[in-house]
DNA sequence: AGAATAGTGTCTGTGAGACAGTATGGT
DNA sequence: ACCATACTGTCTCACAGACACTATTCT
C-alpha cells in the first residue's frame, strides 16, 4: 500500500457531516436594501438559495451553482461570511453551512423575491442570522469604498452614488458632506450628464 | 417510512468532505505579538495546531479540544474566521479546513512554541494565511477596545496596556496620544501603582 | 423669471498627532 | 537635588456635520 493510500484510508476514520452554503443575495432596489428569498412551495416558509456541496466543488462554485440552478442569477463574485455549526439547525441531520453573500443589480435577482431587510425576518434554519452578517459586511464595504459591489453603471453621477449609499445605510446622508467623502476616491470624466432639470451634474468613474 | 426517515436518507446523497480545524493561538511575549506553534518531529515542518471535527461537535468544541491534547490550553474563547476550501490544499484528500483564533497570555501556551507574527512563514497547508487573517482581526479588536482578549490582569497601567496595543499593532505608540484615546474606554479605580521609580500610574479596569 | 438640482464657502466641533511643560514619586 | 515616569496644556491638522450661498441648466 501506497503512503498516499495509507493516508487518504486515515481519512474515513473521520466523521464527515453534510456541507451546505448559503447565500443572502442583496440588491437596491426603490431605494431600499432588499434580500433575495425562495418560498417554499409545500409549507410557505421563507428562506435563502443555497445547495449541498459537491465532490470535488469549492464553496464559490457551489454558490454560483446553487443560485444558476435556482434563480438563474449568473456571474456574481460570493463572499463568504460565516460558518453556522450548531447540531440541530437542520432536522434533516448534521449540516454545516456556509453562509455568503453575494450583490447583483436590482434587475439581476432572478427568480429570487426582492424583501426589504427588514422584512426578511422569520426565514427558515438560521437564515435571519445569515442576512445579519450580509448585511453589516455590506455597510462596512460601502463604508471604505465607493461602489465595491458594481452596483451602478459607470459613468454615474454622485447623486446616484449616494442613493445606492443610503439604501446600503438605510439612512440619509448630507449631500455635501457625502461629495466630500467620495470624491478623492473618484475619477472625473469631466463629463456632464445632459437632460435633466436643474444644473447637469459631473459624471465620475470609479478610482 | 417516515418523513424523517427519508429526508436522512436523502442526505446520504451527497458528498461528505472530511472538515478540520486549524487554530492560529495568539499572545504577547516580550513585547511582540506572536503566534504558538507545533513542528512535526519527522518532516521538521512547522504548522498550527488543528484537528478533525467529531461528530455530534461544534467547531468551537473541535478547537478547544485540539488545544487541550496537543498543547494543554485550556479555557479559550476561539473566533471563526474563514474557512479555507481550495482542492489541493491536503494532500490526504477532500479536507475543508475551518480557520480560528484564540488569544491567551504568554503563560498559557502551552506544548506551542512562541514564534514572532514576522517569524511565522513557510508554514505546512495554508497556515501562513490563517496567521494573516489572525492578525488582521486581532487588531481590529484592539482598535476598538482596550483589552478584549484579557491579555492584562487588572487592575493594569495606562502603559501596560500600551504596551500590550504596541505588541498588537507591531508599531511604537505615542503615550500621550494612546492616554487620551483609551481613558473614556477605562474604569479608574483611584488606586496608584507603589514601588516603581518615577511618579505613581493610576489603575484601571475594563469598563 | 423661476424652479430645480449641483456644487462651494465657511463655521463648528471632534479627535489624532506632536511637543513641551508640570506633577509626583523614588534614590 | 536629581532622575524617571505619569500626566496635562496647547497648538496644528484633518475631517465630519451643518447651513447658507452661488452656479447652471430646463421650462
Amino acid at each position: 500500500m501506497s503512503t498516499r493510500a495509507k493516508r487518504d484510508a486515515s481519512l474515513t476514520n473521520y466523521a464527515r457531516p453534510s456541507v451546505a452554503v448559503d447565500t443572502a443575495v442583496l440588491t437596491v432596489r426603490d431605494g431600499r436594501l432588499c434580500v433575495g428569498l425562495l418560498t417554499d412551495e409545500r409549507t410557505r416558509r421563507r428562506r435563502l438559495p443555497g445547495t449541498f456541496l459537491h465532490e470535488g466543488e469549492v464553496l464559490a462554485d457551489a454558490v454560483r451553482r446553487s443560485l444558476r440552478e435556482k434563480a438563474g442569477i449568473r456571474d456574481v463574485e460570493p463572499a463568504q461570511l460565516h460558518v453556522f455549526d450548531a447540531l440541530d439547525r437542520d432536522s434533516r441531520g448534521w449540516v454545516l453551512s456556509v453562509a455568503h453573500m453575494a450583490v447583483v443589480r436590482a434587475d439581476a435577482l432572478g427568480a429570487l423575491d426582492a424583501a426589504p431587510i427588514a422584512d426578511a425576518v422569520g426565514l427558515d434554519f438560521d437564515h435571519d442570522a445569515i442576512v445579519r452578517f450580509a448585511v453589516e459586511r455590506l455597510r462596512l464595504d460601502y463604508d471604505k469604498h465607493p461602489d465595491p459591489a458594481d452596483l451602478l453603471t459607470e459613468p454615474f453621477t454622485i447623486a446616484e452614488l449616494r442613493e445606492v449609499h443610503e439604501a446600503v445605510a438605510g439612512a440619509l446622508l448630507q449631500p455635501d458632506t457625502f461629495r466630500r467623502r467620495v470624491l478623492p476616491q473618484l475619477l472625473d470624466t469631466g463629463d456632464m450628464q445632459r437632460g435633466g432639470v436643474g444644473k447637469p451634474a459631473g459624471l465620475f468613474r470609479r478610482a
